[in-house]
DNA sequence: ATAACTTGCTTAATCGTTTAAACTAAATAT
DNA sequence: ATATTTAGTTTAAACGATTAAGCAAGTTAT
């Protein structure tokens, strides 16, 4: 039983394939249908369950109603949900998106590009990594739609969508300077990503505004490539210091995730030992022992914010551009909690 | 700048498409191109930035190199999961993934098929949710291939990549009665999907077979649509009855974080309040106070094996038809360790 | 009575690619 | 000298849809 076509339609209804396009794209009325044939025409179609050919169609009009979704570390739960978001938002509207994820490498990105381009998507949504400058102006230069998520470049004018993160980060550290710390230290990843600098500033600001002087030695930064063991690294140095931090901050879930896990294992007690904020967001925060706080960014508003971009630069190429700065939102939980002056630290809980 | 096409190539090198298609797909031999012709097309092309256009590509020949992923629950991770591995292992063989979720919801699940279907997929690869049995019978009607994963029917012949469910549940239920625990429940959803139905049937003959009779009592069954309010009945069910349980098992991931959040709030201790063995697998697992015993599904395989089934598939449409069970690994971990003789119950741990 | 609409339909080009078949000119065979 | 091969290339149909333009009736206007 093949797929009926709009040809196998018209054999049947004894018309050409015009009238029953028309029909059944509801454009009878237009086009001056008459009426009897109009009806016959719908008949047919669904006793041979007739469904549109999309590629003929996408190939006709240019249009493919697919929208490419490239996010730099899907792993990542932010990113999973923020890519579900989007993806429902795009079918409300009547499109499809496909995703990929470059695993924080420029290189995979590119591949992805180019596959998603032959495949004629109408535009794109990037998270981008490091180093993928160059694909962001090769789509200015071709003229396809795109709208930079969570991650932008200021010295690209570009549409993009993310969030105020010197802002969230100046928060978490004013956060845990009101709880009482003032050693505090931030992880984050080696990387001259935008999104990156401006936490660290953030932190760095929120220190000075509180005249504490920051010590080289609280800021971590990690290799993607090898999160595991220099996240360990970090954590034994900031704890063994000469200014050994009391309180840490840590820029991107992954971050935290490998931290508390060594953490775990050091039989260390959060807050008594370390205090912790983090960024990102997942079960995990809430079910550990002592419940994570984080930056909660604000994720369904970004998904569909860019979305909303997208789709108003399909319908109309020359709209302006749009950027955005969203605020994240600081969730305190017992992980920052208050210091309480001097306390005897409590015995560490047996994780045996 | 438009995107250059084939007609563009052949104009600027003065020959028909025939031959500028020829070249640029490796048939200068069998089509006897001239040497120095191919030369300059090949030049040319690579001048223009020649991509080929996909949708004519497969308007043409009726494949699409498109596998549609339709997932029950996407937000649960070990579908998340098995969705990466899909989609690595479709695009090291040529194949773009287009990813829909269901959230268990047959009706939605219809909405993607026919999506899907008409955005011309060569294939699909389902995880199944419960209703979907007329979508199963329509694929095979229509003769679109497709292979089931994670959850199958037994009454219906199809090709189809599962856990051993009965086996996993069954090891769990010993490991625990192993472990010196003999009054041990199971929450499942309320569900007469297949793999549901196995796991509580293992669950049961691992108690027969050591001669613990099962209590009614034992058994939750949770609709998946409000199980935030009746996981916390049913745990508070299990905990009040007079045939109190010691252990439990959870038949999917989304019941266990449900029930850990809830147990959290209880203040109930991991393992000596309640032991645990949980089906899915997760960062939480890991990071709980109290490492949760899970079962471990071949995610890798599952995903892999179900590529491999439909490729073969998509090649040869007269390949027979192809059914694996895979076995489940169960790691044991402290939420279910070994319970010592008589104690005192442990002083809970301070969440305050 | 004839020009000018209206109605209801068909024709044919187009999107970008593939590919069987046809064609031409040169080379080889008889 | 003529028939047959071979090499190198073009033509044109096809995939399934859309849509501007054309055409043949019938209707209305003048």
């Amino acid at each position: 039983m093949k797929k009926a076509s709009l040809k196998d339609i018209a054999q049947q209804a004894g018309v050409s394939t015009a009238l029953v396009s028309y029909v059944l794209n509801g454009k009878e009325k237009e086009t001056r249908v008459g009426e009897a044939i109009a009806q016959k025409i719908r008949l047919i179609a669904k006793e041979l369950n007739y469904q549109p050919n999309h590629l003929a169609k996408s190939l006709r009009s240019g249009k493919t109603y697919t929208i490419g979704l490239i996010i730099a570390d899907i792993s990542n739960p932010f990113f999973a949900n923020i890519a579900r978001v989007v993806e429902d938002e795009a079918k409300k509207n009547g499109y499809t998106v496909i995703i990929g994820s470059c695993d924080e490498h420029a290189e995979k990105s590119w591949d992805l590009l180019n596959v998603l381009i032959n495949r004629q998507v109408d535009g794109f949504i990037i998270v981008s990594c490091e180093g993928s400058e160059s694909q962001v102006h090769y789509l200015k230069e071709r003229n396809i739609p795109f709208v930079l998520l969570d991650r932008h470049f200021p010295e690209i004018q570009t549409d993009f969508v993310a969030t105020n993160n010197y802002k969230a980060s100046y928060d978490a550290g004013i956060h845990l300077i009101r709880s009482g710390y003032s050693k505090i230290g931030i992880m984050a990843y080696k990387s001259n990503m935008y999104h990156m600098e401006e936490r660290v500033r953030g932190y760095k600001h929120a220190l000075r505004d509180n005249h504490i002087e920051f010590d080289d030695s609280w800021l971590k930064e990690v290799h993607f490539e090898n999160m595991e063991s220099e996240v360990r690294t970090a954590i034994d140095e900031v704890l063994a210091s000469g200014q050994r931090v009391e309180a840490m901050i840590f820029a991107t879930y992954g971050l935290a995730i490998n931290a508390l896990k060594y953490i775990n294992e050091l039989r260390l007690q959060v807050p008594s030992d370390l205090a912790i904020v983090s960024f990102g967001q997942a079960e995990v925060f809430d079910l550990y022992y002592c419940p994570i706080t984080y930056v909660r960014q604000p994720l369904e508003m970004l998904g569909k914010t860019s979305v909303e971009f997208l789709l108003k630069k399909l319908k109309n190429p020359e709209e302006g551009m749009k950027q955005i700065l969203m605020e994240a939102k600081l969730i305190a939980r017992e992980s920052s909690k208050a210091k309480t002056a001097i306390t005897a630290p409590p015995t560490p809980h047996d994780h045996s």
